[in-house]
DNA sequence: CTTGTATATAGCCAATCAGGTATATACCCT
DNA sequence: AGGGTATATACCTGATTGGCTATATACAAG
C-alpha cells in the first residue's frame, strides 16, 4: 500500500478525519480523543493506528498517556493529487481548453461562459 | 456514507485513482479503461460502479458502449477538507502560533523561522 | 433472427475493516 | 508490592472489498 493509498483510505473514516480535526488545535490523548464518540477506547486506539500508519500522527510519552501530535505533510501528496483536477471542477467544463481548440475561437470569448 | 466518505474511500484505490487520471483526457469506453491494466472486465466495471456511487463520473450511451465522463466536483469539497491543514504542512509547525503566543515574543520576530 | 461486441450482474472466495469484550502492559503513586 | 489509570493487544463477529469466472443483457449488423 503506497503513502497515497495509505492517506486516503485513512481520510475516508469519518471518526478519523474527526480525530485529525481535534488534533489542529493541539497534541491529544486517546482519552482526551475518544471522549467525544460513542466508541470504546480499543476502537479508537484502531483508528489511531490506522492514522499513525499513514503517518498522519506521531506519538509521544507523558507518563502513562501517549498523546498524539498531527503530522499532515502526507495531506500535502494527496492535495497535490487533488490539484490536477481543480480546473476541471472550478471550471465546470470536460476539455473545454481542447473544445475551444478545435472551435478555433468560433465565438468572441465573452468569459461569461461559466 | 457520506459525500466525502464515498470520495476518499473512492481515492484510496490505485485503480480508481489511474482510471480518473485518464478520464481527465476526455471520455472513454470501459474497454478503454480496462486495457492499461491486468484485470478482468468485471472487475473494471465494479471499480466504475464505484466511482459513479461516489459522483466521480457519470456515464453516457453510444451503441453498446458507456461511455465515462469525469465529474469532478466532489473531488473540490475534498479539496476543502485539505485546505484546513495546509498551513500546518506547509508551515512546518505544529501550534507554532500558540507557541509563539505562549512565548510572548521572547526574542525578536524576524520571520526566518520555517 | 442470429451473431458479435460491449457491458453488467451474480455468485464465489480470501482478505480487510470496524466494531465489540476481555485482558495484558506500562506507568504512577502509596 | 499493590492499586489505579492510560493504553494496547488478542480475539470474535458481521459487513465490505477486490479479485475471479460464468452468465445475462443491450445493442448493431448482417
Amino acid at each position: 500500500m503506497n503513502q497515497l493509498d495509505a492517506t486516503f483510505a485513512a481520510l475516508a473514516d469519518p471518526t478519523r478525519r474527526a480525530i485529525l480535526a481535534r488534533l489542529i488545535q493541539g497534541e491529544a490523548s486517546v482519552m482526551e480523543l475518544a471522549e467525544p464518540f460513542a466508541m470504546s477506547q480499543p476502537s479508537i486506539s484502531k483508528h489511531l493506528k490506522v492514522l499513525e500508519n499513514a503517518g498522519l500522527i506521531s506519538r509521544g510519552r507523558d507518563a502513562q498517556r501517549r498523546p498524539c501530535r498531527l503530522e499532515a505533510k502526507p495531506l500535502a501528496e494527496a492535495n497535490d493529487w487533488l490539484e490536477r483536477y481543480r480546473k476541471i471542477w472550478e471550471g465546470n467544463f470536460q476539455r473545454l481548453d481542447a473544445l475551444l481548440g478545435a472551435m478555433k475561437a468560433e465565438k468572441a470569448p465573452d468569459s461569461t461562459d461559466q
